[in-house]
DNA sequence: TTTAGTTCCGCAAACGTTTGCGATTTCGTT
DNA sequence: AACGAAATCGCAAACGTTTGCGGAACTAAA
């Protein structure tokens, strides 16, 4: 970094004027002669003044940025959702500083701090998976810097959320296999421990009995990932009456259910169809096409960004907190239903 | 944000000392008696005093974080380089601010000066698509702050630059097709406008030409998605003496080869075997497995920030132009040799 | 010619921190 | 008792901006 970058305090100098005055005029002030107005821009572009944003933000105490704490990026949905974040801060003018936990809570923490040294405006974060105490969270709402959680929340702390109804589309999917004539379907569900999971595992039931159809708890089997599937399909299909059905909690089970599937010789969807929750682009490289739960991560980062800038910028940023759920989508492809 | 954090005059005011006392006690100056020190220190944990990092950026003229400008992050090398980034970033100290150009110069242009308004110690940054001037960036250097390419570059500009080496990767992965008998081997291409789409190619050609295969035209094919595969998968079918290998540009014209090669009843590896070139974890979920070439996101994110951190903090910060190119490496899995 | 009103600009303080230098106190030596 | 050194601490300036207030110069009305 060059010791003398050109400051308002050049130009003034230069101009043989007050620094106020190059202030003033490179805004526009009224109280500046057109002349001197005039003099001042031409010397600021032709130096090619760029404005200090750190003595700005000292003086006036907002720093016009916004920080985020996510758990990994390198996930489809979580870069989604990043990128709708950076899109609508970009937007307001708000410059964006990323911080991952990598799911740490220790790093969590230390991440908190961080940015509210450099007093950013205000924080979205996505919790990690292993935090269980949230004082780094109501240290900062004591402090006043507005915080929005997106899809992970943290129990007790009262501010803006913006989450998915998992258990809606987790009762839509099931809902769809139902509709197709299924009965008998299975879920390959995720740790309990997490909302998700739970959310996910309640829509499932809730659609099976509002449609009449039995819980079989042995078709609910834990089964979060590629390799779990595997096993978790030859279980499926030693029972006396398989199912006719699966509704997977994320893209990659689903896809290893299939692939063990029509390994085994079994029609999809002639004989068991599927349907996965989505992880990201996985759907279209499977034969047939995965019909999966559209997450809409996008939407999610500049749902939260907007809900944050918000409140940073109303007069009174003390009003209740809000909660936008957004509604994800489910699309059919050929996993499900022949037609498509 | 409180009107009123908790600053290191308050915590002089309430123990009677001087502002300069409390700073020094807190960063434990020798010149302060030990009594002080645990005073002061005392009353700032008690106080949950957080150093103002605005005010130190201003003071020494160092925000102590870099700035990154990245084409897309949804997508999974760009994120795994910016995980890279980050991690290396975070334990040096620095902060991260992140801007996406979504590929756009113009974007792009803002980007750089958001970013050097905010006076961060340095950017890495991957140029957009459409760059085609680079004033931004000389007006960069000419002032001073460190620049690091990572990925893509722009010529003319010297500065570090960490990049792949794209034509031995290409090369590695025909030559090992070569090395297992193949005769016929067909490249799946991409747009030759880009510097990797043409070190690709000519990496294929070298391993080729070196082996004593001669390089038929008719086995090159444009194709750097799903759908353009399936076409010049039948393309391919159609000639008189088929390949019995491919190499594709990327992992989903791949596996588009494969899906489609498959539906025709074509053994993998048996009759054609295939080598994609990694653009995430889609190896995994197509049976058999895909070979690819693994491109180290990661690490070429944690390499261009080691770069960019070391010649910020260098006394003497210039030093020539240092380029790390990164070799990838080629995984071998079941779709090219049966073995695995 | 006085008065009042405009127009244009500069002074100085402030944001929170660091740091060279000088001032004061304390102590140990003679 | 007197002196020098060591131990502690405070003053003030500085980083680059913004902004309320006041001041000077000028214009126009009486």
């Amino acid at each position: 970094m060059k010791s003398s970058q050109v400051t308002i305090k050049d130009i003034a100098k230069a101009l043989g004027v007050s620094p106020s005055t190059v202030s003033r005029a490179l805004k526009g002030h009224p109280d500046i002669s057109l002349e001197t107005r005039n003099m001042v821009n031409e010397l600021a572009t032709r130096l090619k003044y760029e404005p200090n944003a750190i003595a700005l933000s000292l003086k006036q105490s907002r720093s016009n940025s916004i920080g985020v704490i996510i758990p990994e990026m390198v996930h489809y949905f979580f870069s989604s959702v990043l990128s709708g974040i950076t899109d609508v801060a970009y937007d307001a003018g708000f410059t964006v500083i990323i911080c991952q936990s990598n799911e740490k809570h220790e790093r969590e923490v230390a991440n908190v701090k961080a940015l509210y040294s450099h007093r950013v405006d205000g924080i979205l974060i996505s919790i990690s998976k292993d935090s269980e105490t949230f004082d780094h969270l109501s240290y900062l709402l004591e402090n006043e810097v507005p915080l929005v959680f997106f899809d992970r929340f943290a129990p007790g702390i009262a501010c803006d959320k913006v989450i998915v109804d998992d258990f809606d589309a987790a009762y839509k999917a099931t809902k769809h296999l139902i509709d197709l004539g299924r009965k008998r379907i299975a879920h390959f569900c995720g740790a309990q421990k997490l909302i998700i999971g739970r959310e996910r595992l309640e829509g499932y039931k809730k659609a099976l009995k509002s449609e009449g159809l039995p819980v079989d708890e042995s078709l609910i089997i834990h089964a979060e990932n590629f390799e779990m599937a595997r096993v978790a399909v030859e279980k499926l299909m030693e029972l006396a009456s398989p199912p006719d059905g699966i509704f997977a909690v994320n893209d990659l089970t689903a896809i290893g259910a299939m692939l063990t599937l029509q390994k085994r010789g079994i029609q999809i969807p002639g004989q068991i169809a599927i349907v996965g929750f989505s992880d990201g682009r996985f759907s279209g490289i499977v034969e047939p096409n995965l019909s999966s739960v559209d997450q809409h991560g996008y939407e999610m980062g500049t749902a939260a960004a907007r809900l944050l800038i918000k409140r940073i910028l109303a007069k009174d940023p003390f009003y209740p907190p809000e909660t936008v759920i957004l509604q994800s989508s489910l699309i059919i492809r050929g996993s499900s239903d022949p037609k498509f």
